[in-house]
DNA sequence: TGTATTATTTGACATATGTCAAAGAGGGAT
DNA sequence: ATCCCTCTTTGACATATGTCAAATAATACA
């Protein structure tokens, strides 16, 4: 747990009691490589720290996995719409690599909210956080070619190249895996 | 400002202290069709609420405008990378008709946060709306055709193809004018 | 070590979209 | 009406990327 509250600090500091509430409502997830964390057309009513491993998100599209994201250490981890907006969801997420994760349930979130005004701006900033990184990758992803995109992630996130197979790799970045073979073949 | 009390009950209650504090906080600004609410290599010091009018936000990219977002009556307008990250942006928002907007300071956007629990709340409501937004339009950009992209807009946001020149809608969609151009002729 | 399985690369070709240039349409101002 | 300016469409062609199929490389495992 000392991973997620040493993350924590770097968006704001939570008292005492709310570190222990927190503490209370954390429930610790184990998942092997390969297993699924969230299924498409289920609500998804966690919230998922992932301390250990790493997972990735994808649609079926006209019968293809079409992989958007990835998470690893330090990062929050829900299917964002589902768990939002408290609709099923079309995602799924799987572990890429063995994984450890901590999960709060929504309603327990909720409770922490109320109860905590430090929480509820935890949650105010992380969203502001995520909301600016999604901005950032929307616009990469919209407005450049796919070599420099690569690029960009070869510049930004190695460990991504390292750690992901690469057909995933080639969704993420909206091409297909033959085309990436490519651009890395000519680089 | 009925406007935007309205629209805010949408997310959550305010307490009559907490609406009146953010009241104090607002200034009204009238925009001029064609005048700039934010240019890019400036920090954007306000978040804004939409109250009456459209704007469009962009980038110069190798010397062209590319639109990638725009906004109409009651929605939240800024560059939220500089105002969330405190940077300059790259970003230019600009009206597309004569507009009025609330604007609120990002200081006093701060002191209001640090005063009113229920405003924090607000705040972390409106940033998860926002990111799931954005999040269904990434998806969409990222997996869809052009053709799928232009149809989908003309049955969710008809709105837009009738108030905004198909050249920044065609940038929204991340096309050029010519292809949304013959999407059209051939609908 | 060998074999099966999965991941990656390569080739040939089809298609979507971009680029550049020009023509046409529409709306205001005079 | 006429002119001017902007917006939109159309044409010819270039290019990036996708699709399908096969070959090769890497990895896991028995």
């Amino acid at each position: 747990m000392k991973l997620l509250f040493d993350h924590i600090q770097q968006y704001c500091q939570l008292r005492a009691t709310t570190q222990k509430s927190l503490g209370a409502a954390l429930q610790k997830i184990e998942l092997a490589k390969g297993s699924f964390l969230i299924t498409e057309g289920k609500m998804c009513n966690h919230l998922y720290f992932l301390d250990q491993g790493s997972v990735r998100g994808f649609y079926n599209l006209d019968g293809k996995e079409v992989t958007y994201w990835f998470a690893f250490e330090n990062n929050f981890v829900t299917s964002f719409f589902s768990f939002i907006t408290r609709k099923p969801g079309m995602e799924n997420i799987q572990a890429m690599e063995d994984s450890t994760l901590w999960a709060v349930a929504y309603d327990g979130l909720q409770n922490l909210y109320a109860k905590h005004p430090d929480m509820e701006r935890l949650g105010r900033i992380v969203n502001e956080r995520y909301y600016v990184m999604l901005e950032e990758r929307f616009v990469s992803n919209h407005f450049k070619e796919a070599r420099e995109r690569y690029e960009n992630l070869l510049a930004n996130a190695p460990h991504i190249l390292q750690r992901v197979p690469l057909g995933y790799v080639a969704s993420y970045l909206g091409i297909t895996q033959e085309t990436l073979s490519r651009i890395r073949s000519k680089a």
